[in-house]
DNA sequence: CACGTCTTGAC
RNA sequence: UUUGUCAAGACGUG
């Protein structure tokens, strides 16, 4: 369903007088960068179309709607909710009550249960809480979710990024850079404060009521809105609010926040949106300020929402995080500080001392980490700062490999066997001066050397991605079938 | 091309 | 222990 030919929409194209289906096929070769005005055009034919309000439900408990929410649903392999359901045991409940679970949507009849709360520390040292669905929930939401954003989708904004399908963090990058490169290079960062627990149901409900014209799936909807959080034995039930966790809630989140979008647009801003997470670009300081009080005013007076003001800011490119980046001057892309801190943070835990584990296995555990890393900040202008994490990346593992001899005779032995004398493997292994000191040591590094470092397979963050910085710009294009 | 396993990142 | 959506990469089975 995701990569490549996937029906997602239709429109009544010039010169044909029937409606025909479109598909995007990724991967092909025209309407590169002029294919932003093609979709656009598309996308405010599709608003026109009426097609919410039949056959939603069945569309939502059709046997391959279904199968491929379960699909998905076991294959995050989520923990249990409340009714300690676990993924693997909902397979089997599905295959045994599936007549019976289906009627129960259509009819509404369907129970929603409480979510369970889970806290898990957010990256930057807060506490998040989450509201888990019973296996059977996410199933229930994945299967509207699926049906709902094939709708949704296509009508939502061209420079909204987060959580719709074939867009990435990647692409809302792009978009902030050229802007910032065409000289609007005043950012107006905005932050919605807690924006997953101050959504108003009653709005939301709504919004969905002018397109959704199945009042048994907007009942539905509005029972997992109001799923009460289970905490020790204790139900809290909310009016506002949607629980973090659910497989709905992204989908619902771009629903409500598209509202400001298309305000943003009618009044012209260049604006990049992800998620709760949006910048506005404007060419002078003045109309910064100017559009960080209207917005301010827009948000929280006809949205309802709330704008964390102390983290709502005007700022430079340079100075930016958006998406763990920066942009410099010129539009490229820079690494932000939060996110080199962050791998640093992760690498020291994983080549901690203690791990009983051998040198082998830690770069086994090492290198797609790594990897994977570079793949999401290979568009960022940092060679410098490669060049300095590789260099204490190397050190620790330096470190590590000659912790690993208990006694200074092994030491001895491990220097000479990389190729140093003896007299001066003796001299440095009988050095107690603790581990760091020795890592850093003129044998330890004529020992361990770059050779070295290429015969136990460490993935190098500073070759690859020179090497990614030569090929060419992987440009994503779009072929339109009829 | 399809289907899996794993990793990273954004929110 | 930790939910969710999305994107990207690596590997594997045909």
């Amino acid at each position: 369903m995701k990569a490549g030919k996937r029906i997602i929409g239709q429109m009544s194209l010039a010169g044909l007088d029937e409606w025909s289906s479109v598909r995007a096929v990724k991967g092909a070769d025209v309407f590169c960068n002029q294919g932003g005005k093609v979709r656009r055009e598309w996308l405010s034919r599709c608003t026109e179309e009426r097609a919410l309000t039949k056959e939603l439900m069945g569309k939502i408990v059709s046997p391959s709607n279904l199968v491929a929410a379960l699909r998905q649903v076991v294959s995050n392999k989520g923990s249990a909710g409340i009714d300690g359901m676990s993924v693997e045991e909902l397979r089997q409940w599905f295959s045994s009550h599936y007549h019976e679970f289906q009627s129960q949507i259509i009819t509404g009849k369907y129970r929603v249960e409480s979510v369970r709360e889970v806290q898990i520390p957010k990256p930057n040292g807060g506490v998040r809480i989450l509201g888990i669905p019973t296996a059977k929930d996410r199933l229930v939401q994945q299967a509207i979710s699926q049906v709902l954003s094939l709708h949704y989708d296509p009508t939502f904004s061209d420079r909204s990024y987060g959580f719709r399908p074939d867009r990435g963090a990647h692409d809302a990058l792009r978009q902030a850079g050229q802007e910032v490169s065409e000289g609007r290079d005043w950012i107006v960062d905005i932050d919605l404060e807690k924006f997953f627990d101050t959504v108003n149901h009653d709005r939301l409900m709504w919004l969905l009521g002018t397109r959704i014209g199945d009042k048994t799936l907007l009942k539905l909807i509005g029972k997992f809105l109001r799923a009460g959080m289970l905490k020790d034995g204790l139900v809290s039930q909310g009016v506002k609010g949607m629980p973090q966790g659910s497989p709905l809630s992204p989908l619902l989140s771009n629903i409500i926040l598209d509202e400001l979008d298309k305000e943003l647009e009618v009044r012209g801003h260049r604006f990049v949106r992800y998620a709760d997470d949006l910048i506005v670009m404007v060419k002078s300081e003045p109309s910064a300020k100017r559009v960080l009080s209207s917005l301010t005013a827009f948000i929280e007076q006809r949205m309802l929402l709330k704008v964390n003001k102390s983290k709502s800011k005007i700022s430079r490119p340079y100075e930016l995080n958006f998406l763990g980046h920066s942009i410099l001057i010129e539009g490229r892309l820079g690494l932000s500080k939060t996110s080199e801190q962050r791998l640093k943070a992760k690498l020291k835990q994983l080549t901690q001392r203690n791990r009983g584990i051998s040198l082998e296995q830690l770069v086994k555990e090492l290198n797609p980490i790594l990897r994977g890393w570079l793949n999401y900040f290979k568009n960022a202008q940092m060679i410098g700062r490669l060049k300095a994490i590789e260099g204490w990346l190397n050190r620790r593992i330096r470190c590590f490999r000659l912790k690993q001899c208990k006694r200074a005779f092994t030491m001895a032995k491990l220097l000479h066997r990389l190729g140093v004398p003896w007299n001066r493997s003796w001299a440095t292994a009988g050095i107690s001066k603790g581990w760091y000191r020795l890592s850093v040591t003129p044998a330890a590094h004529e020992a361990m050397n770059l050779k070295w470092f290429g015969t136990i397979g460490l993935y190098s963050l500073k070759e690859n991605y020179v090497k990614h910085l030569k090929k060419p710009p992987s440009t994503t294009h779009v072929r339109w079938v009829v």
